[in-house]
Formats: C-alpha cells, sequence, structure tokens
RNA sequence: GGUCCCGUGGUGAAGUCAGGAGUUCACGCCGCCCUGUCAAGGCGGAGGUCGCGAGUUCAAAUCUCGUCGGGACCGCCA
C-alpha cells in the first residue's frame, strides 16, 4: 500500500514523503536516528547558502533544521525533511524548547507546498484584529493559542462522553427540524420546500425531545447538542453553540447534581489536570443577599451587607428606604477619584439606582458627601458593620431589595471582578430558583418553562397566593455557575397532569393555547410519564473558563462575528431567486 | 432598538484632544552580505485612497455630519 502510494504521487511530480515522527516528540532519546517531520516553516535563521536554520512546526511544536545547502524556504511553507537527530553542539541548547537539546542534521528538505506570506504573524507576541483572524481562519487556527483551545474543546468533549456512558447515559440525537414554538428565544426558521409557505424552526434546545425519551423508557438520556438562538450576540453567546443535554427518569435533584458535577469535574481535570472537590450549592435567595446575583463570582469577597437596621430612626430621607446595604472596597478610598465616582455613580443610575451613597474611610472616620445627614451612631455603625478600615471606600444603596442587591452586585463586580484567568476554578450550584419571576396585573410570569416543578415545600403556596408573595414560591430549579458565569441550567420536571393543569391555570395558558404550543409533549403525558429531570450546560462557556479566554469564541474553530456575520465565508448573504421561488418566498424590499 | 470604544503600508502601534507636505517606531516583505542561529545579524529597498462619503477650512488622518465594518455592554437570551 505505501508503495503504490508512494507511486502515484510521484507521478504527479510530487516527491512524498511519510512522516516518522512529530517534530515536538523528538528529543535527546532520539540521537542517532534518521528522521522525517513534516509541517509548516515557522522561523528561519538564514546565515548563508552554507547554513540556514529552519523550525519546523506541526500541531505538536517545533524542531530546529540544520540546512546545508541553498533551499527557498519562506514562512508557512509546507516542507517535509528527513534527516538524522543529533545532540546540539555544547552551548547551542535551547532551554525555551522541547526539541531543544537536538537538532535534525544532513538534512533533505522537500517543499510539499509553497505559501504566500501568512496576513498576519503567526506568534502571538500582539493581538490581531479579530475580522482578520477570522477572514484567514484557516491560518488563525495554525497559531497555538487556537491549537490550544480547539484540543482543549475536544477533551471537554471527550470526558463529558465519557463520564455520561459510564454513568449509564444513553446518547440520543433529536432532529434539527422541528416545529417552531412560540416560548422562549427568536427560532431561527427554515422554509419548507414541500410546504410552501410553512417553516421548520432550528431547536433552541432539545427540550421537548428529551422528555418525550423519558416517557419512551429510555431511562438516561444525553446528547451533545446543538442549539440555535436567533438573539443579539455577545462575548459569551454566539447563535450556535453546544450544549451537553441530559435528562434522568426517577431522580430527584440530587441526583441530577451528581451526575452532572460528575461530568464537569471529568471534562476539568481533562483540561487543567486538577479535578474540582464536591461543588457547593447555594440557594438563589442567599446569592442574591450576599451577592446580588444569580450567578456570584465568588472568587472575591467584597459581599453585600445588609445594614438597614441602623437607619430605622434616621432623619436622613436618603436611607428611608425598605432596605439599606452596601459593599467594601478594601484600598478603594486611596485608588478611587472623584471622576471615577461619579462614573460609578451613573453606572449605578443606569441600573436601576436613584443614587449612589459612598464614603472614604479615613482615620478620623467617614467621608462623603452624606455625613452631614448623617448621626454619629449611623456613621460609625456602617464602618463598623462593614468592618471597613482606614483607605477602604463604601458604597451604600438605599432602595427596595430587588434594586439594592442587583445594583451593589453589579457594583462589587465592576470594582473587584478578577481576570478570567485567575482565582481557579470555583463551580456552584444554585438551587431554589424562584417559579416566578415577575407578577404582572396580579399574574404571575413564569421564571422558566412551565414543566418546572414547584419546590415540594411551597406547592400549597400556588392556591393561596396573592400579590408579590407569588414571587416567594421557589421552584425545583437550578443553575451551575463557573466564577460568575452561567455554565447551565435544569430542573425536575411536572409529570403529574393535575399539577400541570395548576400551573397553565395560573399562567393563564389556556387548553387551545396549551395544545398548540405544548400539545405533543401533553399528549405523550397521558401515556405514562416517569418522575424525571436533567439539565443542561454550555460547553463553549466551560471551554473558554478552563482554557482562561473571556470570549467563547476564542474555543470556536468557525464563529460569527457579533453582528451575526462570517468573515470567511461571508455568510449570511442572498439567495439565488429560483430558490426563493421554489420555496414559495418572496423578498420585501428593505424600508428606507 | 439603545449607549460606549476602535478603524493609519501585510501586522501591531504612535500621530487625532490643540488642522499645516503620508511623518514615526517595532515586526513582516523583497534584494545583497554572512558557516551556529533560535524573535539571528549587517546593509539597502519596496509597500498608503489614514474604512467610505459629504461638509467646514487657504489647508483635514486630525474638526462636524452621515455611512460601513469590528468590539464591549443594555434591551433581548422561557
Amino acid at each position: 500500500m505505501a508503495n503504490s502510494r508512494r507511486g502515484s504521487a510521484a507521478d504527479k511530480g510530487i516527491l512524498m514523503s511519510i512522516r516518522t515522527h512529530y517534530c515536538g516528540e523528538l528529543s535527546a532519546e532520539h540521537v542517532g536516528q534518521t528522521v522525517t517531520v513534516a509541517g509548516w516553516v515557522d522561523t528561519r535563521r538564514v546565515h548563508s547558502e552554507h547554513l540556514a536554520f529552519v523550525d519546523v512546526r506541526d500541531h505538536t511544536g517545533v524542531v530546529q533544521v540544520v540546512v546545508d545547502q541553498k533551499v527557498d524556504v519562506r514562512s508557512e511553507y509546507v516542507v517535509a525533511v528527513t534527516g538524522l537527530v543529533r545532540a546540539r553542539p555544547d552551548g547551542m541548547i535551547n532551554a525555551e524548547l522541547a526539541s531543544g537539546e537536538i537538532e535534525i542534521a544532513d538534512t533533505n528538505v522537500q517543499i510539499l507546498n509553497e505559501a504566500e506570506p501568512p496576513p498576519f504573524p503567526m506568534h502571538d507576541r500582539n493581538e490581531v484584529d479579530e475580522n482578520i483572524r477570522l477572514r484567514h481562519r484557516y491560518v488563525d487556527l495554525r497559531r497555538s493559542k487556537m491549537q490550544r483551545n480547539l484540543r482543549a474543546r475536544a477533551k471537554v468533549n471527550s470526558a463529558i462522553r465519557g463520564a455520561m456512558e459510564r454513568q449509564g447515559f444513553c446518547e440520543i440525537e433529536t432532529p434539527m427540524l422541528i416545529a417552531s414554538t412560540p416560548e422562549g428565544a427568536r427560532d431561527f426558521v427554515v422554509p419548507s420546500r414541500l410546504n410552501p409557505g410553512d417553516f421548520y424552526a432550528l431547536p433552541q434546545s432539545p427540550q421537548l425531545f428529551k422528555q418525550l425519551t423519558m416517557v419512551g423508557g429510555m431511562d438516561r438520556y444525553y446528547q451533545i447538542a446543538r442549539c440555535l438562538r436567533d438573539e443579539d450576540l455577545r462575548a459569551d453567546r454566539q447563535f450556535e453553540f453546544m450544549q451537553l443535554d441530559a435528562e434522568a427518569s426517577f431522580v430527584d435533584q440530587e441526583d441530577v447534581f451528581e451526575f452532572i458535577s460528575e461530568a464537569v469535574a471529568d471534562a476539568t481535570e481533562a483540561v487543567t489536570g486538577e479535578r474540582p472537590t464536591d461543588i457547593p450549592t447555594m440557594t438563589w435567595h442567599e446569592a442574591q443577599e450576599r451577592f446580588g446575583s444569580d450567578k456570584p463570582d465568588t472568587r472575591f469577597g467584597m459581599e453585600l451587607n445588609d445594614i438597614t437596621d441602623l437607619f430605622a430612626e434616621t432623619e436622613s430621607n436618603v436611607f428611608k428606604t425598605p432596605v439599606v446595604k452596601g459593599i467594601r472596597m478594601p484600598g478603594g478610598a486611596d485608588s478611587l477619584g472623584r471622576n471615577a465616582i461619579d462614573d460609578l455613580t451613573d453606572k449605578a443610575k443606569r441600573w436601576g439606582a436613584k443614587g449612589l451613597a459612598w464614603f472614604r474611610v479615613r482615620d478620623e472616620g467617614l467621608e462623603g458627601a452624606l455625613t452631614k445627614f448623617m448621626s454619629e451612631a449611623e456613621i460609625s455603625g456602617v464602618q463598623e458593620r462593614l468592618e471597613a478600615e482606614s483607605g477602604d471606600m463604601v458604597f451604600l444603596i438605599a432602595d427596595d431589595r430587588r434594586v439594592a442587591n442587583k445594583v451593589l452586585g453589579l457594583l462589587r463586580l465592576e470594582l473587584g471582578k478578577p481576570p478570567v484567568n485567575e482565582g481557579g476554578f470555583n463551580f456552584l450550584w444554585i438551587t431554589d430558583f424562584p417559579l416566578f419571576e415577575a407578577v404582572v396585573d396580579g399574574n404571575p410570569i413564569p421564571a422558566h418553562h412551565p414543566f418546572t416543578m414547584p419546590h415540594a415545600d411551597d406547592i400549597e403556596m400556588l392556591t393561596t397566593a396573592t400579590g408579590d408573595e407569588w414571587l416567594d414560591i421557589r421552584s425545583q430549579a437550578y443553575d451551575l455557575t463557573l466564577n460568575g458565569w452561567e455554565l447551565g441550567s435544569g430542573s425536575i420536571r411536572i409529570f403529574q397532569r393535575d399539577v400541570q393543569a395548576q400551573i397553565f391555570e395560573l399562567l393563564g395558558i389556556g387548553p387551545d393555547e396549551q395544545q398548540a404550543k405544548f400539545g405533543f409533549l401533553l399528549d405523550a403525558f397521558r401515556f405514562g410519564a416517569p418522575p424525571h429531570g436533567g439539565f443542561a450546560f454550555g460547553i463553549d462557556r466551560l471551554t473558554a473558563l478552563l482554557v482562561g479566554e473571556e470570549n467563547i469564541r476564542e474555543v470556536i474553530a468557525f464563529p460569527k462575528t457579533q453582528s451575526g456575520s462570517d468573515p470567511l465565508t461571508n455568510a449570511p448573504s442572498p439567495i439565488d431567486p429560483s430558490q426563493l421561488d421554489e420555496l414559495g418566498l418572496r423578498v420585501v424590499p428593505r424600508a428606507d
């Protein structure tokens, strides 16, 4: 076989050489062996026709090749080099290089393909405009960071598969062309040729299908699933993204935590070499009170303190509010100037606060515009309760509880959030999410999908709650967070028809609407649905954090820009009028 | 739908606030020299519609307006 392959290549005038080793694996133990490596020309150090050093690079690393004849190789030429591995002469060892103790000499260099100079440097000594990187993504992928990131991603996928298989999960593929449901995010839509005027939707997630597999007796389902949502893009959001999607029958919340924790622990270990220990849990309520967020970044302190009671008798109108909370920024008194504080005040207002109370902590006590409206007891109380020391900065928000938590939570991140690659990997389960996120005209609005099981202790409240009491009803919904990022969410699902009917009624979803939106799932539930629950987490986000990237585009081979285009393929693009005809579509001219 | 930042030879930056000849730096590219470099070195050279279009001005990379592209964020993402 090898002979015939050589023969056919030679027929085309190309001398094919079969690689014997990867560049990065060669070391002192190969000295004396004749080897062939193949790859791209990295840096060259050409002295003359009589001596040149060429670094040949493949995905494993680079190796120095000594060329003692005239060979015209340039950046990114594709070469195969055969030669003798020898120890470098004394004093010529490069400790920076894995293969730095050796070099390949007495070489025969075959140019397999020439290459134009790369559109940007292959080294990573400076940032390259992302648009240019994406336009030439095939070149960008050759760079060490993208090699590392994509290979880390492959490890994550592999580790997840291993963990799920080991735990008895069955991989099931669900369709990409499905019926549109008006819930949730905006659908991507695909016109039907056989039924002109009708459309498929691309799945936002396999949610309903995975529940059907539970009714179908599959017991434990998983899928590394592509999900599509036509919403605006962000650093942590692409149109298409990958999730580990899982669902299991006859399980409770703790079971779900266990098998998902196993998957993320395996994935983390595969990439970083360190396995996270037991993942702690925190209730949604505690996360809001301590961190002002449902995805708290627990890598740093600056927690929120409730000091409402200090102002029970206050004379100051600013603090005559349902809640007063504060955070302390260590050393902030000296690092934050007046402009920075004004900037923070603007932000606090944009986030919904009426204002931002701030105090510099000095040896003499608190300094700030509001101190003249505060009593001695209030001033000293703030300092004591926030454990503020000289040199610190203290910020207070006086408002209702929701606003105070939200604004201080965002302020805390603004002032203290560490870089993405610092502080280790702090996974955290957030439990007991509220079942409803708001009350509009006296009617509760669901926080998740309508199949989320209410908390067992709160089911009675479903019949008694009024007004804002709806917001106190907890659900068996939970999130997994990592260093302040939401990785994913899940819930125990409602499987009893009476509870489901009750929820639909509360949500004001009548029988017709139920049938239109979820008909097939409700039908399925009539035929014996087991208790079940599940989870899904984003693989792009997990991988990005594990490799220390703050942008998921860095762990996606061919991502879209923020405006949803692909500089490499120029998607999206118009289609041929005949295609429109076939689909029964007509494009409405843009109104300008 | 909105707020903010960016756009200068192939790449990265400085120049823009305070208008005065396409000026500068590093890398890369091309040529010559060079037998131990490793981000090789020396000498020489080429390469530009300062994203695009209007406007202001004697004069615009620089100021104004618009527009295109990229990025961060708000809205949105059950």
